[in-house]
RNA sequence: GCGCGAUUAGCUCAGGGGGAGAGCGCUUCCCUGACACGGAAGAGGUCGUAAGUUCAAAUCUUACAUCGCGCACCA
């Protein structure tokens, strides 16, 4: 490389990121069947398949993303380099709520609201927007580096969707797992619609417990009013019934006389009634009951045969039925006017400060409302019963399984799924209603007029949850539903998929949806894997999120780090347990970590000058220990890899490729190549070993730092003309784990040692780093280190080193004994012998205390008769060596006396 | 209330039955012909507390404390 020199020494990822990532796309790579991917793969190889978690098409990539994306595509291009066909399935999702709210947001801008425009039009207008924005994110995962099939985009509102919402829609409708009914939901006043139980995002905030003295109508022997305990007063316009436990001998009269309250602030009268749901240690052990503003009070009013009385409209304002001086009050206005009305009449008793969970909308941070409306339900309790029985018999599997105890209590107490929402945005309910003659039915076909008496169909005017079309994300996407042929293909070869990968939070709304939907109507999993990813949080343990302005942008990491910086930083964070708290400072060490491959290649490539480009695939040649040496430490590197990647431990791996790559290849064998290359006898051999490592150390790192590798693979003359590293061979796992030179190892560490104990002497007695020394070493092997001499004579910066099996003590010099190995260095006249002594009689203490811990362990029968061989072993071997140092630092202290 | 994590170097975290590791930070020295986004040498920890199991516990068990998350909530 003769232009190398000219290089900056700092890596550049801006100067070619986009370049290769444009190369790939341009070659077919990420794209199954083509002729690029074609020629990468196997024959027979298993296919690898991954869907994307969809993202919405309001947003801009977020740290999750990041995260979640590195991580597939690390998984992706593996499976691709390992000769797998392989598809990660790209898409995004309409995302009902939260696309409607950006929508009515840009209106609000311009004064309009969503019913002036009309539910055409403002259909209209958010496919507008997805077409401005849906393309945003995918343009941001590109560049990252992700690997998705980019030419095969999926969108969940897309035709052939459509087609399979209203397949499932349809079916389940007739076989009466969607029903409609009339239930107090979830009700969002700002969004105008029902939410899902799971949608409701519950927030323990501090409040008030309100005791309201309810008069009775007729006093019951001495008792004339009831206590009601409420965090709700408000409510109270909408009461029907007080209740009490029937066991609760303060009120057995009241129950037994049928005794009616006179409910304050209107001319009801209302029962006081049974019922054990209610607690008699709670409160004052009576309730008030507003059956249309409470699922608890609702259950307890049908079983009691009480009126239902809805006192808010649909954005929670009071409505008529709450009475002329509230109607027209929002629910914070009717608090304050009921509780100063009723102390006004010597109605309230006392007020006590709580804490309690309050409901929120999940889009929009509302207070939830319970209201009692006409939607639309699944009917969950038979069609989870496969998607427990997949997790329990381990054909899905969580990782880390931990969070399969989350998804069994989740669907081993399912409640039935609303699914209808007040929503213009969204898969229309496909149900169609004739007002003349009352036919009703659900059509995979639009219907306009009834099959029944011919008049004019009504089509109903909700649409479907956005998980509802979520859940078919993995089969849908492939054609199930809309294209049975192409399906059956896809089904065959590509289903289920390989690994879902996603953050927590969504185990219920998504995952286990999927599981549920893909088993009733696939008759399969969705997939094997489940990864469940840390959540990346703030740098002091906070969730990111837009109204905290804490969150990150990783387009502006990329920028600083590099997309390669990026996502080896975020995968070493990755471990079984532990969130991410994130700080952009953690990324440094992966940045300067390219800067490093980079400069280790550039060393590489500028010595390669009369090296001649294989024919055939590079292989090693190992002739001295420190090319034995580093080939061993590839070979322990490499059975890491093979076991840290089945249980998806990011974290663990990316942190041995670092420690591989900087300190054995880079601290030492870059090093020690030195030497070898000035040899002739070893400078072809070396340049095979440094183009090999290198290589195998490229493969290794390129499904984590994707466009580095490429960048510097391509330069390599390793005798591979595969097109580009993404497509390369994995390297032969087996056949390097194979590796390993014992002899070698030992000789290398001893070489390491010596040299360390050289440069630390240097430092000790703070000579110049240059400064050239006399060494001795004593050894009971002085031929195996003569042979590693011209590696530490130039890596310890001296030049000259003598071995010998037994010699005296040099005049005026220090010495460090350590592993059966005594290095003698001469410091004429600079030798403090005062200072030198208490240094070494500090070792042989610190040396003794290792002794005496070690001899009691030998003396212990327990431990000779249970502790296992090899154990023992070591302890006696350990024991012996240090008593050898301690004989030979006494020697030493007792010579500088 | 139930469940799940965490508690290890100044900070952020790995590890995990046989006397502790990384990154960042810190100290000293060095622009040595791959790299100052670098090199070399260092300092720094009784692994939350208490019991228990074991020949052996930072590691396994239990309890407790503190922090975080999830689920369920009694108005």
């Amino acid at each position: 490389m003769d232009t190398s020199k000219q290089l900056d020494t700092h890596y550049d990822p801006k100067a070619i990121e986009g370049k290769w990532f444009n190369f790939w796309q341009d070659h077919g790579y990420f794209q199954r069947g083509s002729a690029g991917a074609q020629a990468a793969a196997t024959p027979d190889a298993q296919p690898f398949t991954v869907v994307i978690p969809p993202p919405n098409v309001t947003g801009m990539l977020h740290m999750g993303h990041a995260l979640n994306n590195t991580l597939q595509d690390i998984l992706v291009r593996q499976a691709r380099m390992q000769g797998r066909p392989t598809r990660w399935i790209v898409g995004t999702d309409h995302a009902g709520i939260a696309t409607q709210n950006k929508v009515e947001q840009a209106l609000a801008k311009q004064g309009k609201t969503r019913f002036d425009l009309g539910r055409e039009d403002f259909v209209k207008a958010c496919w507008e927007w997805r077409d401005d924005y849906g393309s945003i994110i995918i343009n941001q995962l590109k560049t990252m580096g992700v690997s998705c099939d980019f030419s095969d985009e999926k969108f969940t509102m897309s035709d052939d969707y459509a087609k399979a919402i209203r397949r499932v829609f349809v079916d389940w409708y007739h076989h009466d797992l969607i029903y409609r009914g009339h239930r107090i939901i979830n009700w969002c006043p700002r969004c105008g619609t029902a939410l899902a139980d799971d949608e409701v995002v519950h927030k323990e905030e501090k409040g008030h417990l309100w005791y309201l003295r309810y008069p009775l109508v007729e006093p019951v022997g001495d008792v004339s009013e009831l206590i009601v305990a409420t965090t709700r007063p408000e409510t109270m316009l909408g009461d029907t019934g007080v209740a009490v436990n029937p066991a609760d001998e303060r009120y057995k009269e009241l129950v037994q006389n049928h005794a009616m309250v006179k409910l304050p602030l209107t001319d009801r009268q209302i029962p006081v009634f049974a019922d054990d749901y209610v607690d008699m240690a709670y409160g004052t052990g009576a309730v008030k009951v507003t059956p249309a503003h409470d699922p608890n009070d609702f259950a307890m009013g049908e079983r009691a045969g009480l009126e239902q009385i809805n006192i808010f409209d649909a954005t929670a304002h009071l409505n008529e039925n709450a009475g002329a001086p509230y109607q027209g009050l929002s629910r914070e206005q009717a608090r304050d006017k009921v509780v100063s009305d009723l102390d006004a009449l010597g109605l309230l008793d006392h007020i006590e400060d709580i804490s309690h969970a309050v409901g929120h909308c999940y889009r929009c941070d509302t207070i939830i409302e319970p209201w009692l409306s006409e939607q639309w339900f699944v009917d969950m309790q038979d069609l989870v019963k496969p998607a427990i029985a997949a997790v329990r018999q381990g054909e899905v599997v969580f990782n880390p399984k931990r969070w399969e105890k989350v998804y069994f209590n989740w669907l081993e107490n399912i409640r039935d799924w609303c699914i209808s929402r007040q929503l213009w945005w969204g898969h229309r309910i496909p149900v169609f209603y004739c007002d003349s003659c009352g036919w009703q039915d659900a059509s995979e076909e639009d219907l306009t007029v009834c099959p029944e008496c011919g008049a004019p169909l009504r089509q109903d005017e909700d649409v479907l949850d956005t998980w509802f079309s979520s859940q078919l994300w993995p089969f849908a996407t492939q054609e199930w539903g809309s294209d049975d042929a192409k399906w059956a293909q896809n089904q065959a070869a590509y289903y289920p998929t390989n690994v879902l990968s996603t953050a927590r939070d969504i185990i219920f709304l998504w995952v286990a949806r999927m599981v549920i939907s893909s088993e009733y109507f696939t008759g399969q999993i969705p997939f094997k894997d489940v990864i469940i990813h840390p959540t990346v949080l703030d740098k002091h343990g906070d969730i990111m999120s837009k109204s905290r302005g804490n969150g990150i942008d990783p387009v502006e990491l990329i920028d600083k780090f590099g997309a390669d910086g990026m996502r080896f930083g975020l995968a070493l964070q990755v471990t079984g347990n532990q969130d991410i708290k994130f700080d952009e400072n953690k990324l440094k060490s992966s940045r300067n970590f390219a800067t490093k491959i980079y400069n280790a290649a550039r060393f590489v490539l500028m010595n390669l000058e009369d090296f001649a480009e294989p024919s055939e695939r590079i292989t090693p040649d190992p002739r001295t220990d420190a090319d034995k040496w580093i080939l061993s430490e590839l070979g322990e590197l490499t059975r890491k890899i093979a076991t840290g990647q089945p249980g998806y431990f990011f974290g663990a791996v990316a942190r041995d490729l670092y420690s591989f790559f900087y300190n054995d290849f880079c601290d030492w064998y870059i090093e020690f190549s030195k030497a070898q290359l000035d040899d002739p006898a070893l400078r072809r051999s070396t340049q095979a070993n440094l183009v090999f490592v290198l290589d195998c150390a490229l493969r290794f790192l390129h499904p984590f730092m994707p466009f580095i590798t490429e960048e510097l693979w391509q330069k390599l003359p390793n005798g591979d003309d595969t097109p580009s590293l993404m497509v390369a061979a994995w390297p032969d796992e087996e056949r390097l784990a194979g590796l390993e030179f014992g002899h070698a190892q030992a000789a290398i560490a001893a070489v390491v040692n010596i040299i360390t104990n050289i440069r630390s002497t240097r430092a000790r007695y703070h000579l110049p780093p240059a400064q050239d020394l006399a060494v001795t070493v004593k050894s009971s092997e002085p031929e195996t280190l003569r042979e590693q001499e011209a590696l530490i004579k130039r890596l310890a910066k001296i030049s000259d080193i003598q071995f010998y099996s037994d010699l005296e003590r040099p005049k005026e010099s220090v010495v460090t004994v350590f592993g059966g190995l005594e290095v003698y260095i001469k410091l004429s006249g600079i030798v403090d012998l005062a200072a030198e002594s208490a240094r070494l009689a500090k070792k042989r203490a610190a040396l003794q205390k290792d002794l005496d811990r070690l001899n009691k362990k030998l003396a212990n029968q327990g431990f000779m008769a249970k502790a296992a061989s090899e154990i023992i072993e070591e302890t006696k071997q350990k024991a012996a060596d240090a008593a050898d140092e301690i004989a030979n630092l006494t020697t030493q202290i007792d010579a500088l006396a």
